[in-house]
DNA sequence: ACTCCTATACTTAGTAA
DNA sequence: ATTACTAAGTATAGGAG
């Protein structure tokens, strides 16, 4: 592309891959929100910055601006174990709660409407006494 | 683009609508794992088909081929709301556990390592004994 | 739904500031 | 980090199958 054409594997120099980064998650995010408008869906992304000195600066970026946004349910970027602040991830909490929602209501259905944590065998029940307050979903791995 | 420039409005015709998502989905796609390559990063893509009855097809279609997906850690499509295999609904609610994880963890930091899901306000507490049957996160909206 | 086609529109790598 | 530029690469609407 652009000049000459870029092979696809890691960028090894930071500056520009960083570069690239910025340049993409602009363009891609512009993808998705012209991909929720014309098709009238919702669309989120999740994205992880690779430089995790640039991520005030990124979060402010990933706000709604103008026309985008409106139909991407959330946009997270840069590194989410960065958020900065309560408001930001909390916001993205709730989407995420809101898909594990839908997930387990579909997974009910394929099981015969039984819920699924007690259920599933990949994710194990903390060895405490039964309380929420370590929740079950912290064990799970990346 | 191509021929005609297209408004960015919602695509009427229902053919045409799920014409363009199709075509847009693919390469959003092809995008999303361009940039985790090239950046060295994780992206997260999820959404939501604007028609129904194309499901099973496009979650077939969602797997991962080829070079694609690589770097992608999760990319779901189209209804979560209608999956149909407890593999994928399994597969889902990891990539989302572990996100909410990172998410706790940069809250606990802000708020000086506290959990959040007590003293978070905006999340209630169901109405329960206190056990872990019904998870917190089921009464989040969307 | 999918391909294949093509002209047009858009994206982007490299560069400079 | 940002903007602006531009040449070259990519995406895509509309059409046909």
């Amino acid at each position: 592309m652009g000049r000459n054409k870029l092979l696809m594997k890691k960028i090894e120099d930071s500056t520009s891959r960083q570069q690239t980064y910025s340049k993409r998650k602009d363009s891609i995010v512009k993808k998705a929100n012209e991909l929720a408008v014309l098709c009238d869906t919702d669309v989120a992304l999740l994205m992880f910055s690779p430089n995790s000195q640039h991520l005030t600066q990124s979060l402010e970026q990933s706000k709604c601006e103008g026309e985008m946004v409106e139909k991407i349910a959330i946009y997270y970027e840069p590194q989410v174990e960065n958020i900065m602040s309560v408001q930001e991830a909390s916001a993205c909490q709730q989407f995420l709660m809101s898909a594990m929602e839908q997930i387990q209501l579909s997974k009910a259905k394929v099981w015969g409407g039984e819920g699924f944590l007690q259920r599933n065998e990949n994710i194990e029940e903390p060895a405490g006494d039964g309380s929420c307050e370590e929740t079950n979903w912290i064990e799970a791995e990346h």
